[in-house]
DNA sequence: GTATGAACACACTGTTCATAA
DNA sequence: TTATGAACAGTGTGTTCATAC
């Protein structure tokens, strides 16, 4: 049985899935790419000591464009810069709000049980 | 740096870590061993989806022992089987207490974390 | 230096095998 | 069969290397 079938992934989260759901949801504020996507989320966990890292989040856009949920598209020399982006939009907005709506399955049920751990473990 | 020294763990809690924490809580109650421990956990995480293994429990036990944490005995013949099992009680509830502190400061960072990303992308 | 991507290496965990009673 | 433990294998992720600008 392929990890996709499955309804529970088992334990908790995996940090991959995590991020896609998170890079979706900025790359619906609008068109970005890898290393900006990076600092964004960096920044967001920093007080939550969690740093991702810049081939995970390359990897989860890889994956995200192989799904049919988002483009790329190479964009070149951008204002000072004179590199070749790759930038990515939503391709699919129904299939992005898919996964979305199926790893908060997985993420309300990783609050349950951490939920549980604590209350089983520290009354 | 050690995984040891270091305060964060970096993404969630490990399943070894959130499995040890509740088997010093079932051996406080009182002396268990392998299977056994097993049996009361999978019935307890089964409404969650999660299935914890035999090997993972057993490493989970040698660790903690390791640790000066849990203290193991051989038991021998008890009641109908004639096993010699391997049963384990807590050693130092000190260090129970300190490790179990230790992995609660996780487990709240880990529920700051899901409770942030479902309001980052689910609002 | 920034940006992307692949390659490599390792940690964690699941499955299987071995042994004993 | 139950119980324990080791060995093996796979998956996910972090680090490093390669390439281009």
């Amino acid at each position: 049985m392929s990890e996709r079938e499955r309804e529970s992934t088992g334990f908790l989260i995996k940090q991959r899935a995590f991020l896609k759901v998170y890079l979706i949801t900025e790359i619906e504020r609008g068109p970005a790419y890898g290393l900006q996507l990076l600092e964004i989320l960096q920044k967001k966990f920093d007080p939550h000591g969690f740093e991702p890292n810049h081939a995970e989040i390359y990897r989860s856009l890889h994956e995200l464009t192989e799904a049919g949920i988002l483009n790329v598209r190479d964009e070149l020399a951008e204002g000072a810069k004179r590199k070749k982006l790759q930038v990515y939009t939503v391709k699919d907005r129904d299939l992005a709000k898919a996964y979305k709506e199926l790893a908060k399955v997985d993420l309300d049920r990783c609050q349950d049980l951490l939920r549980k751990a604590i209350q089983d473990n520290y009354s």
